[in-house]
RNA sequence: GGGUUGGUAGUCUAGGUUGGUUAUGACACCUCCUUGACAUGGAGGAGGUCGGCGGUUCAAAUCCGCCCCAACCCA
């Protein structure tokens, strides 16, 4: 997709002129590669800081973990409109890029690109190997979005793994210790036994899978109620004891058994509650207990308890005060608990016990089931819930505080926000931060081996690797022990990802100062945070949680939150479906531009299709917008007319319409609203533009003309800009920058104030309209000349706009009546008045003008029994013309004659 | 199961918060036209009653209720 074009230096290069096609191919890389050597798009830090005059984007980081894709694409040009178009409109922008390499995701890429397992390496080999394969991603993927034109600040940016990052995340982990929002708990966390770490909440997904359900029969030793008998004296186990049935997909947690449990409501099991119960192979008596957390739609209603086979089972655990067993260890094999099943893996000892029951007799019968299983978002493994030591932030307690931070940011769209309320309603978990993997950033603490204190890093050395370093004291301050064990745990991804508002603004601890301080304060909070809406559960809210902890502040003015890239069908892309669209591909047909406006169609917030024809609509307007500019070129050569003294009705005309658009497409642009802002500016330009006031400017030749074009243009040219970069700054180059200044450091239009007979233009347009169809209808080319038109209507100086673009000879403009006989037809009511005015006589209205039962009387209808007044009704009237020539009626009250 | 969003001509889409009667535009389709740039152009035309049912109202795509379908988020 994007080739080298650093051979090309500006003197090479062919220079920018109107002449001939306009060739994207040509032109795309050469401003690509100029934008960057030129650094269009730096930050340019003010002297005095000043939040109000620059616009800061928080752009989060992708995730290293392959090639560029149509969502990165859409993403990223988004975010670019907005850059572009405040980079205009404001005095500068930020806008900085970074790559999330730090984590599962990267080691993940590293181990499928080598063809290795991070188990095999020490962890600074494979940090080093995770480094490099890194590089050669970043490196490619730099070049991607640079030939996407998409106007980063390559001053500015940053990978997660650096050293200066790692700082800031520890500085991060110090700073909400000491404030009490971490602990460390043992406690039951979630699993993941392929990557053998802890994983959170959020890194979990549902996944279907075909399993088998297991009835399984459970000897009562005991029953509750000692008068109860078995309800069914054939459900017996192998030694004639009575027994019930428990249905299971996961026999292999029956060592890890450690009750059983009954509906409260479900009679039939009643007897059992209170009781004990024989687990199967196993041996251990375990109680029978009540609780309403049993789901008595699957399943024979009385479901056991193991430590862990699920959520269920930790609540469980946890309210009935329940022994732990643990079967299952860290890498997905049964422990010792299990007894003979000892080293196998859960797949493997499921099988086996499934035999075993089967062949003891405790099997009554085993069936194929479908069923959502919880599995690692980032390697699709089952995941386990065990008993392990992590760090905590606290997060229930102030759900209610976050819930207001996100009130207090502008959602674009506005239903956005619901979705991060609902998610913070629903938190069930504090936020666990450690992780158990190799290339990640150190947790900065030491334990003292003597009294387990926890040993902070000091502020000043951050980053710190206590498996490397010391710590900072000799002997611990609370017992004055001497040995101390390092934190062997990383931050999980998301601990570092949620702190790049900080640091794209510089945020650092100021050991003298003792505080924390802003190197550019003035990017703080960050006007924008661009966002995909499936994340906005983790990432965003990790985001303000943090960046909320640290500076009491909420990190954005405002969230602009988009929508996934389906494929044409509507359907999401997904390479098990073969329908991936790659960027390379549609760039491979398409220019970068034409890609840009099919990403401008979007309503901010959907979810957005991938469209060929909008890609193909988007390369006829830069066609369109040579074309029109070659045309604009030749009409008006000069660049920078000065304002004749007298501008002609058409002229003032164009530009007071001009006003009305600067305004419209700046309000559409400044709320998010692309797919408006590019429709209306399309339109405009060419139906108004084009097709209307070109036509009839190239039959003029004056100063206000030309003006007139010259300024219009150079506005279109800006306008445009920020959607399509390529083509516009081709143009601008060509025609008006003499220094080399990029239109996209120009000073965002503003309206001129121009005042024009809107209501004249108008009623020119419409004549303009009638000759057309005139002349279609007759046959006729546009452009054959006619000898005599009449006019009845006030199109006030637009007389000679008409002539000229029309080819008219003799254009007359009547204010007498023509002479016509008139007819009326039918009567148009305005509801929007009579409507509240009559009510339900309304349909008694209707009937009396339907049956012609109706006088008119002066400004006065007279119909049933109710007179309107002029402002009721309109009559609608067929009009015959007697005099010379052809009649062709117009909308309202205008008329045209055209002569032989 | 809960929640969110959407369901408008062959396809995509505007409008819907402020209910008002020829429902917007694009692509595709049909007819005609080489207009001082553009046939990747221009002019014109045909095509929908707004997912279904019911309600409120003189009047509903627009408000209310129920149902159906789809996507996403959370269980």
């Amino acid at each position: 997709m994007s080739t080298d074009h650093a051979a090309d230096t500006d003197e090479e290069s062919t220079p920018a002129t109107l002449k001939g096609d306009y060739d994207p191919d040509e032109v795309e890389p050469k401003w690509q590669d100029y934008w960057v050597e030129h650094d269009t798009y730096a930050y340019e830090e003010p002297e005095m800081p000043d939040a109000d005059t620059q616009y800061t984007i928080d752009t989060p980081p992708p995730t290293v973990s392959g090639d560029l894709h149509m969502g990165h694409l859409y993403q990223f040009t988004l975010q670019d409109f907005v850059a572009r178009f405040h980079r205009m409109a404001d005095d500068t922008t930020y806008f900085p890029f970074g790559y999330d390499d730090n984590g599962i995701a990267s080691e993940r890429l590293t181990e499928r690109e080598l063809d290795i397992r991070h188990q095999d390496y020490e962890r600074h080999e494979f940090q080093e190997k995770c480094r490099e394969v890194c590089a050669d991603y970043e490196a490619a993927f730099t070049e991607s979005v640079q030939s996407l034109a998409i106007s980063i600040d390559w001053d500015n940016t940053y990978k997660t793994i650096e050293p200066r990052v790692q700082r800031l995340s520890q500085l991060s982990f110090l700073d909400l210790y000491e404030q009490g929002r971490e602990y460390r708990q043992r406690a039951p966390t979630i699993w993941c036994p392929d990557c053998e770490t802890a994983i959170s909440q959020v890194e979990q997904e549902d996944k279907e899978k075909g399993t088998t359900f297991n009835d399984i029969a459970f000897e009562v030793v005991e029953f509750g109620d000692s008068e109860a008998t078995p309800d069914d004296p054939d459900a017996k186990g192998p030694d004639d004891t009575p027994t019930f049935t428990i249905s299971t997909t996961r026999p292999e947690l029956l060592p890890a058994c450690v009750s059983v449990f009954v509906h409260p409501e479900d009679d039939a099991n009643q007897h059992l509650v209170g009781g004990t119960a024989r687990v199967p192979i196993f041996g251990q008596e375990v109680p029978i207990i009540e609780d309403d957390r049993v789901d008595l739609e699957t399943g024979s209603g009385v479901v056991m308890c193991c430590t862990f086979g699920d959520q269920t089972d930790i609540e469980w655990y946890q309210a009935h005060d329940l022994p732990l067993r643990i079967a299952i260890d860290e890498s997905g094999t049964m422990t010792d608990r299990a007894g003979e099943y000892e080293g196998l893996s859960t797949e493997d000892a499921r099988e086996e016990i499934i035999t075993d029951l089967d062949s003891q007799g405790y099997l009554l019968e085993s069936r194929d089931h479908e069923h959502a299983v919880q599995v690692h978002e980032r390697c699709e493994h089952e995941v386990e819930y065990l008993v392990t030591e992590q760090w905590y932030i606290e997060m229930l307690d102030r759900t209610d505080e976050y819930l207001k931070a996100g009130r207090e940011m502008d959602w674009y769209p506005e239903k956005m926000f619901s979705r991060y309320q609902h998610w913070i309603e629903g938190l069930e978990w504090d936020w666990c931060i450690s992780r158990q993997r190799d290339s990640g950033i150190p947790i900065p603490v030491w334990y003292c081996d003597e009294c387990g204190d926890t040993i902070l890093a000091d502020k000043a050395e951050l980053p710190v690797d206590p498996l490397a370093d010391d710590p900072p004291v000799e002997t611990c301050p609370e017992c004055g022990g001497s040995e101390f064990t390092p934190e062997e745990d990383v931050f999980d991804t998301w601990a570092t990802s949620s702190l790049t508002p900080l640091i794209n603004s510089g945020w650092d601890y100021d050991a003298d100062a003792e505080e924390f301080t802003f190197d550019n304060p003035e990017l703080y909070p960050m006007n924008l945070r661009p966002q995909g809406h499936d994340i906005i559960s983790f990432w965003l809210f990790h985001t303000i949680v943090k960046c909320y902890e640290h500076t009491g502040e909420v990190p954005f003015e405002s969230v602009m939150v988009n929508g996934m890239v389906l494929d044409e069908n509507r359907e999401a892309m997904s390479k098990s479906k073969g329908n991936v669209v790659s960027p390379a591909e549609v760039l491979d047909s398409f220019p970068v531009d034409a890609a840009r406006y099919w990403a401008a169609g979007t309503s901010i917030g959907d979810d957005f299709p991938f469209k060929e024809n909008d890609l193909e609509a988007g390369e006829r307007l830069l066609q369109k917008l040579w074309n029109a500019s070659k045309l604009v070129d030749q009409l008006a050569p000069e660049t920078e007319p000065a304002e004749p003294d007298e501008l002609a009705a058409i002229d003032r005309w164009l530009l007071a319409s001009l006003d009305d658009t600067i305004e419209n497409i700046t309000e559409k642009l400044a709320a998010y609203e692309f797919s408006k802002a590019r429709d209306e500016l399309r339109t405009f330009f060419w139906s108004t533009f084009c097709d209307d006031y070109l036509e009839i400017a190239k039959q003029r030749e004056d100063d206000s003309a030309a003006y007139a074009l010259s300024v219009a243009h150079r506005t279109f040219l800006q306008l445009f800009a920020p959607f399509l970069p390529h083509v516009t700054e081709e143009i601008w180059q060509a025609r008006y920058a003499g220094n080399g200044d990029s239109v996209h450091t120009t000073d965002w239009p503003e309206t001129r104030g121009y005042d024009a007979d809107i209501a004249a233009g108008e009623q020119a347009m419409a004549v303009i309209g009638a000759l057309r169809r005139y002349k279609t209808e007759n046959g006729l080319p546009l452009n054959a000349d006619l000898d005599r038109v009449e006019v009845f209507a006030d199109v006030a100086g637009f007389a000679e706009a008409i002539s000229g673009a029309m080819h008219v000879a003799d254009l007359v403009v009547r204010d007498d009546a023509p002479e016509i006989g008139t007819e009326i037809v039918d009567i148009d009511l305005d509801y929007a008045t009579i409507g509240p005015k009559y009510g339900d006589q309304v349909g008694d209205i209707e009937a009396a003008i339907g049956q012609g039962d109706y006088e008119i009387d002066g400004e006065q209808l007279h119909a049933g029994d109710v007179t309107l007044e002029a402002d009721a009704f309109e009559v609608r009237e067929e009009h015959t013309y007697a005099g010379e020539g052809e009649l062709l009626e117009t909308e309202g009250d205008l008329a045209v004659v055209v002569g032989d």
